[in-house]
DNA sequence: TTGTAAGCGTTATCAT
DNA sequence: ATGATAACGCTTACAA
């Protein structure tokens, strides 16, 4: 591999001359120029970017840390963040936190150790003081899905309460009395504040809040398959239920079909994200929208423009989650599940 | 930032012996060892990984490029990668290639220069020569969903034909002799082998092959949506449909459901890939389960091997997809889609 | 077992 | 406009 002294040899100049028209800003006569693009293109160079690293502690790269691989929420997230930063020539350092700290803490460290010139952080395990902390280090940091008042600047988040009451407010204007719900896990900020949205519905329209008809689930298929058996087990009147996700949702419908439950005729269901899926699923899922690829954009510009000194861009901290009407909600009549089947 | 300087000379001995308690292999008195230790600890010390790299030329992280950060299928992919190296305590460089050369050689270039210990590469517009060539640099190189002859070894593939050949058996063992096929895009070899396997399998029952009835997808919901309209209105009875993914399946299942034929009494339909949410979908669908993520931990381990040295594990390098019977099809009655409808 | 010192391939500060 | 040369933080012969 060629280094940037054969090229300076070649060229017959210096390695700082060399150095100079591969960082464009600094003046070099167009002649010694073409003969380093020359030197350059017969030896196939290529700057080897960890010595550019080490020297200038840049990357242009920047660290993209997501809970899991998997899933298509954090699929769209990636795939915007991607996208955007792609295009301004920056390229993406991927790795995942598994919603457990010290896997969070070890990528964070992992990324800042590449000296990736900046992250954008899915973090769910992590404490607000690390985070405040992190933010104060070199590294510029922005959050997502996430909002911290002390840097809400770097926090790209969604009104996850508001989902939540929006989501049970959908169903309460159908005339729904009887509403479960199958929360995310309840030590995530974005499923507590969905369930507080919830709350905020029922009581806003003089609904009891009936604990036995919330469980809780785990954001997959699987959590959904299992809180609607229980729910349904319980033997306890409902007819409608919201998702905390659409992948609970998901397998919540598969189990209510299995149980020969009619949807939305006996069983209206809302679920949270509106992922590609729910427009595919059976009844047609009305669900939240989760702008999350224009939130990862979002994400994305707002680090181009602390970091890389970007211009123009307008930033939008909060975004609004909006309701999507499908198909698989309807009006109550007298269709409580039949707990007695 | 502390350096490996200040832990000397907190602990009062050479770089060198700083370096070597980091790198266990060299011995070092347990007396100086736990000096340097405290010394580390104290000052919270990290080592610099770029000045790691550059110096040694490794970096304990293997590149990972991947079509599309999106999608069920890459999802599973990436996690079983992931959680395999993670394991070795080896990280990982995730970046797309998005099918198109530019982006695919940019984005290996972009890991090599990151000094990535090995890759693991999902690609799919770069030539063949492209990789045996790469097979040849110093960075250790594993293909997966791809089988070049030349370097074979390096490989970890799906026998894609057989399983087309598997999925429109299932159909043809049903009673099924019209049956469409949703292809993937044409140029991609997996959709290539998966559309010569429906072939073979309609020659050998001595099917007509009815180029009317084959459409090119996109793997996507989006594909199946069009490709089955496309379908529908060309009023040519078929009984049964193969599509070349689950996605491919879903989006063709709503438009189904949309023009109201019943499935799978009317209309069978088989997918490939068996992602998480071919069963949830109504009706659940029969499709050709594809063991990505076994594949993604056996390319992971396939690299430790190659890499690391890591020892005991045995490589397999071809995949054999299996069939996986739900509910979209059943026998064939006089059931063609109507096409007068 | 421990220390010395020469790289690794750039960038960046001074000179010129 | 160009050239020397000292960092950058670590690894690794080679000595001791």
């Amino acid at each position: 591999m060629a280094t940037i002294y054969d090229v300076s040899v070649l060229a017959g100049v210096s390695l700082a001359t060399v150095s100079r028209v591969m960082n464009k800003n600094a003046r070099v006569s167009e002649k010694t120029r073409q003969k380093v693009l020359d030197a350059m293109n017969e030896l196939g160079y290529r700057p080897n970017a960890v010595a550019q690293s080490l020297a200038s502690s840049r990357s242009n790269s920047v660290g993209i840390l997501v809970s899991e691989l998997q899933g298509q929420f954090y699929g769209a997230m990636l795939s915007g963040i991607e996208a955007e930063l792609r295009a301004a020539g920056k390229h993406v350092i991927i790795t995942a936190g598994h919603s457990n700290e010290a896997d969070e803490i070890d990528g964070i460290e992992f990324l800042i150790d590449r000296s990736c010139d900046a992250l954008i952080l899915h973090v769910e395990a992590v404490s607000d003081d690390y985070l405040i902390q992190l933010s104060k280090s070199p590294v510029p940091v922005v959050l997502i899905n996430r909002k911290i008042d002390e840097i809400s600047d770097n926090c790209i988040s969604l009104d996850n309460e508001k989902g939540g009451y929006l989501a049970t407010r959908a169903l309460i204007d159908q005339g729904h009395k009887k509403i479960a719900y199958i929360s995310g896990p309840k030590w995530k900020a974005d499923a507590q504040g969905r369930l507080a949205g919830h709350r905020r519905a029922l009581a806003e329209s003089n609904l009891d809040y009936d604990s036995e008809l919330v469980v809780e689930g785990n954001y997959q298929e699987s959590g959904g398959v299992d809180a609607m058996k229980f729910l349904l087990a319980q033997k306890r009147p409902f007819t409608a239920v919201v998702c905390a996700n659409d992948e609970t949702a998901s397998g919540a419908i598969t189990i209510c079909r299995e149980n020969g439950i009619k949807m939305p005729e006996e069983l209206s269901i809302v679920g949270f994200d509106n992922i590609i899926f729910a427009g595919h699923l059976y009844p047609k899922l009305t669900t939240m929208d989760y702008p999350i690829v224009e939130m990862g954009q979002m994400a994305a510009r707002l680090t181009l423009k602390n970091t890389y000194q970007t211009k123009g861009a307008t930033i939008q901290n909060l975004f609004e989650p909006q309701l999507v009407v499908r198909d698989s909600i309807q009006p109550v009549l007298k269709n409580a599940v039949d707990t007695s089947a």
